[in-house]
DNA sequence: GATGAATGAGAGTTCATTCAT
DNA sequence: CATGAATGAACTCTCATTCAT
């Protein structure tokens, strides 16, 4: 039954990502269980708190946003692959990395977990990976720092617009990213 | 009694705007209360929903933000005007914009009250007025939009960071709407 | 000032027997005093809990009652007398005596006040009187007691139902009240 | 656990018969799940609003009303079968059918359910083929109709008083239901 | 291991009552 | 005396968490 057990954990995490990407921190775990097709108790049996079931979902994610990263960042040149991962970071994933900023509210406000802040590290270091790679290529400006451009990647992220001026507000961001003339 | 009453109301709405601009909806009206020294029956006499607390105090801090764009942007150069005022309301005022999106979350959604809304254009127009004034003195790229421009600062406005990070990652986005070099 | 205390007085009271009246002991103090057009501390002022504003309610009612009851019974023939009352009592006073039950749903519940149980007994003694007069007369049954009688009046005092309807109801009960046959 | 829980909701609903019926809709949700030796949230988990805990509630008691009369009406001479359901209606069920008043009460007030009408209807249905049995073998006035009737019922249901002039109002009111002499 | 009924602390809201003005 | 703002206990309802089946 160790492969049950597995499936339903995954279904619980897939779902969970729907329901706090939706409605934040205020998704109920009922509202998880019923659209993962399990029982209320299946969930806390995998997850003992709900604090846990978002830290596993948030660690999740990030780790499929990492891995993306990744990938993209090793196709073709480096400035345009740190464009294009720009975009689909801010443009692919709505509302998701906007979970992390959920634990914060999360009532004990321990802060995040170290599996998180670990998960986290990972994003960010896709990130630097690609700034750095851009920046030896002359294709980004010299003086921006990771930390600078993952901000604007979370920043991004979380604000909600439509489409199109999301878009334009990118073209904005990544002209300012782009290497400065005299100097 | 009259002036104990208005008094009461102001420590109310000073009080909800720290709840609910750290904890989010997620913040309880009797943590309000508490704040504001007052019982929880006189939150509810002043305020007779959550929500109508909520978003009175949106209205408040909106109003606030379009009066200090105002006031900046009648003084001096028009580019510097911009970019100072576009400073001012991403880092002087944390977190506070996002209370908009809380309305999102709220229960009955019904989206944000007319009220609200009038608040939030109003903003916005102050924005635009800075904006086409930057544009018209060859300050600020041409073909940036008032959508976008608004989006850039709610976006930045909800970021969190250290502070040295997030003045970086604004310079970035002003020099992305700084005036584009050949056509 | 003393007249303006006791009119004050007066007009809560009517307004606490139309809000007790339609909405029972649901029926907030503040929407009392609203209908009076007086504030709610006069209200306390006068009647110092809601118990006892509820008590003088019933109070006037029933005074009121028993008065029309006494009027009416003077007027004419025994038995007619004695039917014409009985049929104001439970037609004109709609919900009214109601009002009474309401105490028994009051939170403390120490039993309807002395003062209530003064004015009750007032209006059974007027119904007593015309009952034994009519009884007298030969036109009512002599086997009716008092009790019953004014159970009769209440229960249907307290009916709901279309007016044709509860006519008829009483068309019955009187029946049911006329002398029998082989006694 | 199914078996649990249905018990778990009869003795809700018994309780909350109990409850209602002595304070109406003033009784509590808490008062009824202490009487029934559950949790506040097992209530609310049968019962989603006070005001469905309420309506079923009075669905249930009209219901095993309605089969009581139809037991009743189908025993013996007709006549007799229809005083016999009349009495054991008022006094068996001492301030129960009050219970469908109590709707009216009702925040919303958004008149009773379906289901409640439904079970109203039934009762009714019941009475009137008592009644019209009764008037076919001519011991019952031929003139009554089933609403007079039905609110003759329910006018002493709701009726308090000692069970020895209870009883006697009845007498009354049959009498006044026996067939007319010179009709 | 999975289930979902039961639990009860906590949140929003109401309202009788008090008291400073 | 009148007023109405302030108070807080009590109520309805929600939801994370537990546990018997």
């Amino acid at each position: 039954m160790r492969s049950d057990a597995r499936a339903n954990r995954d279904r619980v995490l897939a779902a969970a990502e729907e329901v706090f990407g939706k409605s934040g921190n205020a998704g109920s775990t009922e509202e998880v269980a019923r659209r993962a097709g399990v029982g209320i108790g299946t969930v806390f049996r995998h997850f003992p708190t709900k604090r846990l079931l978002l830290e596993a979902t948030i660690v999740r994610h990030l780790t499929l946003l990492a891995e993306t990263a990744r990938a993209r960042g090793a196709d073709g040149e480096a400035g345009a692959a740190f464009r294009r991962t720009f975009r689909e970071m801010v443009s692919g994933a709505p509302a998701k990395l906007a979970l992390v900023a959920l634990l914060e509210e999360s009532a004990d406000s321990t802060g995040p977990a170290h599996e998180v802040e670990a998960a986290a590290v990972v994003v960010r270091d896709a990130v630097e990976e690609l700034l750095t790679r851009g920046q030896q290529a002359g294709e980004v400006r010299a003086d921006a720092t990771v930390d600078e451009v993952y901000l604007l990647i979370r920043a991004l992220t979380n604000a909600r617009g439509e489409q199109v001026v999301l878009d334009g507000a990118v073209d904005i961001v990544l002209d300012g990213l782009s290497p400065r003339r005299s100097g």
